[in-house]
DNA sequence: CCTCCTCCTGATGTCAACATTCGGACAACT
DNA sequence: AGTTGTCCGAATGTTGACATCAGGAGGAGG
């Protein structure tokens, strides 16, 4: 997830299983209701049960999918009260990530959101694929909040943060125009922020940028599911 | 938790083992640094090791306990950085589910806290164990998130309650004259808010109850561990 | 005496088989 | 016809055995 150290962390199957599932699941081959069966994936993948067991558990930690006792696995489903939640949860989280950040981040993280800035310009003037300009927003988030170095307010977002990857990609589909035109601008003045800013105006432009990107999702969604 | 229909919702052993995991974490029975060994725990507790391991991952997800790839799961330790993380993240979310709760809760939910706040009371006057007391106020809070009803707000929060009521537990031993004093009113004066306060206020007074707990806490704490 | 290497021990990671449970199909009953 | 009770299939929950790995004890070499 774009740490500074590769740490070369040995991960296990889980992990492995885990990230493919994902994978899949942001790509669209598992639609939003889908059953994810234990056994099939485990085939698929080439692993055992037990490891996509845990794997789809860390999915479930993640908000990708929900389970129950004896009744399978599903992936989320994308209603109006669910992107409500995540994005007021998103905004609180912004708030005190960016205003901590403000106080102790350090040159790196700052010129690397400097970087990622610089990459979502480029990719958004060209015309190639929308998933990799969300890419390039959710990873400008990780570095806000990975140079807040607050582990449990990081936890915090990885628990909301793939959920959000999937809705920022319907984001895309439904107002595709509007999203690459204010993408850049706003996460540039929120960089600037960062760097040197006040506090009172950083914590306010957070809280916009995410009420921005809540209301142009639901824009484009189904009233009553 | 209180809701109208119990929906005896059948648990599996995982559960299970969590849940008398974490008590004796909680009781002290598992002191922090201490490691859990999941033959050792499925011995005990009559259960087979794959139980264990999901349980364990639980207790993980709560923070409670930390692992790493074939290094084992210990608990974890109370350092003052911990404390720190844990008591800023706790004031953002807290703040929101104030915030919330003021616009929706129902009278069902604002009862249930003036009968808390009145338990609480009636615990802080005799001189029983001080468990019950944490126990309460944890409990107080609980009603808060589920009053504002938001799904994703509540799971941030059960992963940080436990860290909480270990803290919590640690602050009545090195505070407990002064928690005591204090914890009663500290509750009837957010109740109170929540029922008919300015939302401005209310957003204040639940951060400053935050920021009471964690200084109380850190005064107990060895500078560095 | 210190350092490095090797091996060993105890633990976790993984697996495939067994037991339990849910949900719907089917039929009997009212 | 609508409802209730029963049965069956398929998926999950659980288990014990096997494979793999981290960390330290012990000894050879410097």
């Amino acid at each position: 997830m774009s740490s500074v150290l590769p740490k070369a962390a040995r991960r296990g199957l889980a992990d492995e299983a885990a990230d493919l599932v994902r994978a899949a699941i942001l790509d669209g081959r598992f639609p939003p209701g889908a059953a994810l069966r234990e056994v099939e994936l485990a085939a698929h993948l080439g692993v055992s049960r037990g490891s996509v067991r845990e794997g789809l558990a860390r999915l479930e930690r993640e908000g990708l999918v929900r389970g129950g006792w004896h009744r399978g696995t599903t992936v989320i489903e994308v209603t109006a009260e669910d992107v409500e939640e995540v994005y007021v949860l998103r905004a609180a989280l912004d708030r005190l990530a960016a205003t901590t950040a403000r106080r102790v981040a350090d040159e790196e993280h700052l010129s690397a959101l400097d970087r990622l800035v610089a990459e979502m310009a480029a990719e958004a003037a060209g015309s190639g694929e929308a998933h990799r300009l969300v890419a390039l927003d959710i990873a400008f988030h990780d570095r806000i909040y990975a140079a807040a170095g607050n582990g449990r307010l990081t936890a915090a977002w990885e628990a909301i943060r793939s959920q959000l990857h999937l809705f920022q990609l319907r984001r895309v589909d439904a107002a595709r125009a509007h999203y690459r035109a204010r993408v850049v601008e706003e996460h540039r003045e929120l960089a600037t922020l960062l760097r040197s800013g006040d506090v009172r105006t950083l914590a306010r432009r957070a809280e916009e940028h995410v009420d921005s990107a809540r209301r142009s999702l639901l824009a484009g969604l189904p009233p009553a599911p």
